[in-house]
DNA sequence: GAGTTTCCAGCACGATCGTGCTATTTTTAG
DNA sequence: CTAAAAATAGCACGATCGTGCTGGAAACTC
């Protein structure tokens, strides 16, 4: 199917521009089509910029979450998603989740809503894999999982601007080192 | 001045839409001015942009910075810091430093250059206000501060995602959990 | 008050934006 | 092999982009 060769190629290019900096003009050299060409697969350019953050989706959920529901559940899967998480981080342009999120932040509509909702989708999954670790008695039965989530999160976005933006090398130790503080002060 | 004029406006254009969405014509339009009138006060857009970053900065350390040091070095200082931060994250639109580090990360010239400066800038406020607690003795001798630095910025960040992209109403609360969760584990 | 400098509007430019319409080519179906 | 359908190119449109030049208004200097 060339739509989703288009797709894979313009998710790749809004990790560098962002999804308001992606235009049909270049996306469609970048394509080998023509301008109308490569329109014609899209209503509009909204309905591309909505595909792009579906395609973003589908593999993020190839990349990090399947794999880390592939390990046993409670704290190793926990582990494995952070881990996958940080490669994730890693992708030539960065993570369009997190571009989506700071342009769409504060405007009104469509975009804005498909972000919110992958974005809630994501910290839910950070949360339900927690629960799991719960379940097990890996974590006290009171624990508060979105509390969890959220600073899981926290050491997450924190690795990345520090290794992506200011290149620090420890970045990701002492990410390590936060989540097992994190889980220190859980299991005592 | 007019030109500190144009520059408030335009930090506050650009908080909703970007550095890059920022356009002379539209705010000239706001500003009440000609575009050209407007544009002959910075030599190219990318000065404009750098100038909005430098006006953002400024904005930060009044708000953020300046009434931090004016408290009491130490845990004090640091808790006073997070607290002011998360204000700062309120403002309409969101922050400049987040929205361009977003754009730029990986796009370079300049405007990466400036952007990851400063950011390297307040991630050393951090670390240097964990170190007068250090210097107190409320944190251990061999506390690596640019270790904690990370983990409150990641607190941060998270409370930003979780308040203003998910509305979480919760999100303050966890924030502090999270932080109080650090100082116990450094002071233990 | 005259002269000089600074500020700003008007206007125009080439480029590129998103978006349609119309053929023409390519693929699929019968 | 032919007919219907889908994919793609060519082209044009109005709008807006960043950027300059040129002239007049405003402010400041002596």
């Amino acid at each position: 199917m060339t739509r989703q060769a288009i797709l894979d190629e313009a998710v790749r290019m809004a990790r560098y521009s962002g999804l308001s900096g992606l235009t049909i003009g270049s996306l469609a050299a970048a394509a080998d089509m023509s301008k109308s060409g490569l329109y014609a697969h899209f209503k509009s350019k909204e309905a591309l910029q909505l595909a792009c953050m579906e395609r973003n989706g589908e593999q993020f959920i190839d990349e990090v979450i399947r794999p880390a529901l592939a390990k046993p559940r409670g704290i190793t899967r926990l582990q494995a998603i952070v881990e996958y998480w940080m490669q994730w981080y890693s992708h030539p342009g960065g993570c369009l989740f997190l571009a989506a999120a700071a342009e769409f932040d504060d405007l009104p509509g469509p975009l804005h809503d498909f972000m919110a909702s992958e974005q809630r989708e994501l910290l839910e999954s950070l949360a339900r894999i927690a629960s799991t670790a719960v379940a097990q008695g890996e974590f006290p039965e009171d624990t508060d999982v979105f509390q969890v989530a959220q600073e899981v999160f926290g050491i997450l976005l924190s690795y990345n601007w520090m290794s992506r933006i200011l290149s620090y090398p420890d970045a990701a130790d002492r990410a390590w080192t936060a989540f097992n503080r994190l889980l220190d002060s859980l299991q005592s």
